[in-house]
DNA sequence: GCCAACGTTGGC
DNA sequence: GCCAACGTTGGC
């Protein structure tokens, strides 16, 4: 018997990396992580065929926009290594390696964002973390309950089925 | 181990 | 650009 599917929120700037990056490449390694809660959950807790929602932050208006898959387990994150590189962290070595990333594929792009207003004022979705105050943390885990509440609000083509592993 | 100072995130 | 909410660093 497969083990459930967990669902996860990560957030990227889409100045940096968007939804349509995404799309276009298809995989990407989720690198330049450099918080602890963040890389506990990519490290221990993400596997193959989780499902991801795509968060816009620092966007207008930001809100999850839309779909994506974990397709990577934890791998440690070269990025750390590369001294000229902004993600660059002498406590990590290839030996001894301190910051984790998986990699994520792309499923789908919503119709129309789900705003960060929508989030918060949704019946469906409360207590969800992203739409708390004070809520910064990168990566989240998500509710099963509120995954499918926010892929309905998408107006996502998206089945649930789709993470089953 | 405490906590002040500092840096970052991210909504507004 | 502002600033609240954290997270990290480093002196003690």
């Amino acid at each position: 018997m497969a083990s459930k599917p967990s669902f996860w929120l990560m957030k990227s700037e889409p100045d940096a990396f968007s939804i349509d990056d995404l799309e276009r490449v298809g995989r990407e390694p989720w690198d330049g992580v450099r918080n602890y809660r963040a890389r506990n959950f990519m490290r221990d807790e993400m596997k193959v065929g989780d499902g991801v929602l795509f968060y816009h932050s620092n966007a207008k208006p930001p809100g999850v926009i839309g779909l994506a898959r974990v397709s990577r387990e934890s791998f440690p994150d070269h990025t750390a290594l590369d001294p000229d590189g902004k993600y660059h962290d002498p406590k990590h070595s290839e030996e001894e390696p301190r910051w984790f990333m998986v990699e994520v594929e792309f499923v789908e792009k919503f119709q129309s964002i789900v705003s960060l207003d929508q989030l918060k004022s949704d019946e469906g979705l409360d207590g969800m973390l992203v739409a708390m105050k004070g809520q910064r943390l990168s990566i989240q885990p998500v509710e099963r309950s509120h995954f499918t509440r926010v892929i309905k609000l998408g107006k996502g083509a998206t089945k649930i089925g789709t993470f089953k592993r």
